[in-house]
RNA sequence: GCCGGAAUAGCUCAAUUGGUAGAGCAACUGACUUGUAAUCAGUAGGUUGUGGGUUCAAGUCCUAUUUCCGGCACCA
């Protein structure tokens, strides 16, 4: 999917159209007020306060009529330079303009874009004439923030995309209708990957025997994977006392995504939302010594948290959940291998799931906000420079976020971009030399003194949730072999005459640890063949005369048309060979 | 949580200005006994998300509520 901010071309021509859309709304809302106008990655937006009217879908065909006979008059656009004073009195009545302009610096010079009748405050640059911006749509209209604050007004955001052809953007938009047939949620309901239902809870999915299959799968490929670092794989409760999270620090920040407390007698606990004071708890259990460092603690931990309704988003992001975590008590002097370790890991995972579209954050804290972070500027700036080195030695790209990092400490963030919606993370890596002290957590050095060790959070798989949802998109439904929970579905051409031999087969490879279904149904081979392929089976098998003459069977691999005959024991051989490699 | 939209059979969707809730697929029954993407016939399936209201009459209008969808805000 093309990134319209990235594209030069596309970024000036999108930021015109925002004008055009402005423009063509002053026209028919003659007391509609602006906000700002940007390029964005999708296209471009218009922040707009339209008082009482409230704009749905339905009106998209006036404005995008209006727009469309603003482009063909082909107004040219003119650029102009003006004093903040005068800045001030062109656009005496849009107070978001005037909030604007007071914002900038007192001696900037302040430029304006004009088209016919329409003046917007801009730093440019332009398309020459709006003529250019004739080929756009527009996407989809929403409530946005003013100022992005959320005690703020609510204005209203119309969202479209422009470009230079109108076969670009016919490409475009059945590029975005695509998207829609690969989200999570749509390939889980067609393929019973997990469902919901009311009365469980909104944000509380269940995973059905194939999504569990997959789950099993993940589970135990991240544990394989772990224990080769030497990983120790514990099991924790998911619940801890009020106070454990009280010491943590995470009461205090998040007390309000938290499921509440629970009171009884004289205990209270909460359901836990990570899993980082249970297993600091583990490493304090005993006394450790510098020889035992790193001690890694993985566990794949279910989660809760009260994640606002308006961001429940099928299997992605819930209130339940389960991280595929891990802490590594390490010394300072292990911090580099340490978290270089974690880093390969996470390559190495993405190789062998083939993820490719993934952009590395690196999250620092906001140094003005002294609310969210633990105020320990030296230990923050140490932590910091120590991952930027590590990364840089490493040699990734990633970018830095400033105020994204966790209130214990900066991470490395692996951002993906789902099929519908905002990026999310898939893996982290986050540095932590706060919470070791808050829970007084000790090793004996070499001295026999003792010392605080340093905490690697990190999660490779994210959340085991997550992932599948990420999975599932990325392979609209048909999982690599070693992933899909059926592999083989065996179809008899005559039930009469093949069944015996099919059944054989299907034993044969439940022995070889494939999973197979055999179907048996009074139904035309043409019907089973069809199902078999819509539920996008990786290997179907026909089984008739031919075969079961010659010890063989005919296969039709998912995604192709062609049939292959071959020897049992050879099929037997491809499967194991595309399990081992997972291809 | 906020702004907006939507909700009809297991699934995907119909139902003129308010006037008898339908279709395809799936399920079930029977016939057909099949060599690579849908065999034929029949049966059953619904208090139109839920609760109020308007009306002679509500899937359709009003209202509250729940869930879902698109964004915003949030994301340890």
């Amino acid at each position: 999917m093309i990134n319209i901010k990235e594209d030069e071309r596309l970024s000036v021509l999108n930021h015109s159209c925002a004008h055009l859309l402005a423009q063509a709304i002053k026209h028919l809302y003659p007391d509609a007020k602006f906000w700002v106008g940007p390029v964005i990655s999708e296209g471009f937006y218009y922040d707009i306060d339209l008082g009482d009217v409230t704009l749905t879908i339905e009106d998209f065909p006036k404005i995008e009529k209006e727009m469309k006979k603003l482009a063909k008059d082909g107004k040219r656009i003119y650029r102009k330079e003006i004093s903040k004073e005068e800045a001030l009195e062109m656009f005496k009545d849009d107070p978001y303009k005037i909030d604007l302009i007071n914002e900038m610096p007192k001696d900037e010079i302040i430029s304006c874009y004009s088209q016919g009748d329409f003046t917007d405050l801009c730093r440019g640059p332009h398309v020459d004439t709006v003529k250019e911006c004739k080929n756009f749509k527009l996407l989809k209209v929403s409530g946005a923030y003013y100022k992005g604050d959320s005690n703020n007004k609510v204005l209203q955001r119309i969202y479209g995309i422009c470009f230079d052809s109108k076969e670009e953007l016919e490409k475009h938009l059945a590029l975005l209708e695509e998207a829609k047939e690969r989200d999570h949620r749509k390939i889980g309901k067609d393929l019973d990957i997990y469902m919901t239902d009311d009365l469980v809870g909104k944000g509380l999915p269940m995973f059905l025997p194939n999504g569990y299959i997959i789950w099993q799968e993940l589970e135990n490929y991240i544990k394989q994977k772990e224990r080769l670092l030497n990983y120790s794989h514990v099991k924790t409760p998911c619940l801890g006392t009020t106070e454990l999270y009280k010491i943590s620090g995470h009461w205090d920040h998040y007390k309000d995504d938290m499921f509440p407390a629970m009171k009884l007698d004289n205990e209270e606990f909460v359901l836990r939302p990570m899993n980082c004071p249970h297993h600091m708890m583990i490493f304090k259990n005993k006394l450790r010594s510098y020889k035992d460092l790193p001690i890694k603690i993985g566990e794949i931990a279910p989660d809760f948290r009260f994640e606002a309704s308006g961001a429940l988003k099928g299997i992605e992001r819930t209130r339940h959940f389960c991280q595929n975590d891990a802490h590594l008590f390490v010394t300072l002097d292990q911090i580099k291998d340490q978290f270089k370790e974690v880093v390969d890991l996470i390559l190495e995972v993405y190789n062998d799931f083939n993820i490719t579209d993934y952009h590395f954050e690196l999250s620092l804290r906001d140094p003005k906000d002294k609310v969210k972070y633990y105020q320990d500027d030296k230990m923050w700036d140490e932590a910091e420079n120590m991952l930027r080195k590590v990364l840089n030695e490493i040699g990734i790209d990633y970018i830095e976020k400033i105020g994204e990092a966790a209130f214990y400490g900066p991470k490395l963030d692996v951002q993906i971009k789902p099929a519908v919606g905002n990026e999310v993370t898939l893996s982290t890596c986050q540095l932590d030399f706060c919470l070791p002290q808050k829970f007084d957590l000790t090793y004996i050095d070499k001295n026999g003194e003792k010392k605080t060790p340093v905490v690697i959070h990190r999660a490779i798989l994210g959340s085991l949730d997550r992932f599948i949802a990420y999975l599932l998109e990325e392979t609209k439904g048909a999982l690599p072999l070693w992933l899909s929970p059926l592999q083989v579905n065996v179809i008899p051409v005559n039930n009469t005459y093949h069944l015996d031999y099919s059944k054989k087969i299907v034993k044969l490879l439940k022995e070889n640890n494939i999973r197979v279904s055999l179907d048996d149904r009074d139904e035309k081979l043409g019907y089973k063949i069809r199902e078999s392929v819509t539920k996008k089976t990786p290997f179907t098998l026909v089984i008739g005369d031919k075969e079961k003459e010659n010890n063989e069977i005919t296969y039709r691999k998912y995604g192709s048309n062609d049939t292959t005959t071959i020897k049992l024991d050879e099929f037997i051989n491809i499967l194991n060979e595309m399990i081992k490699t997972k291809k």
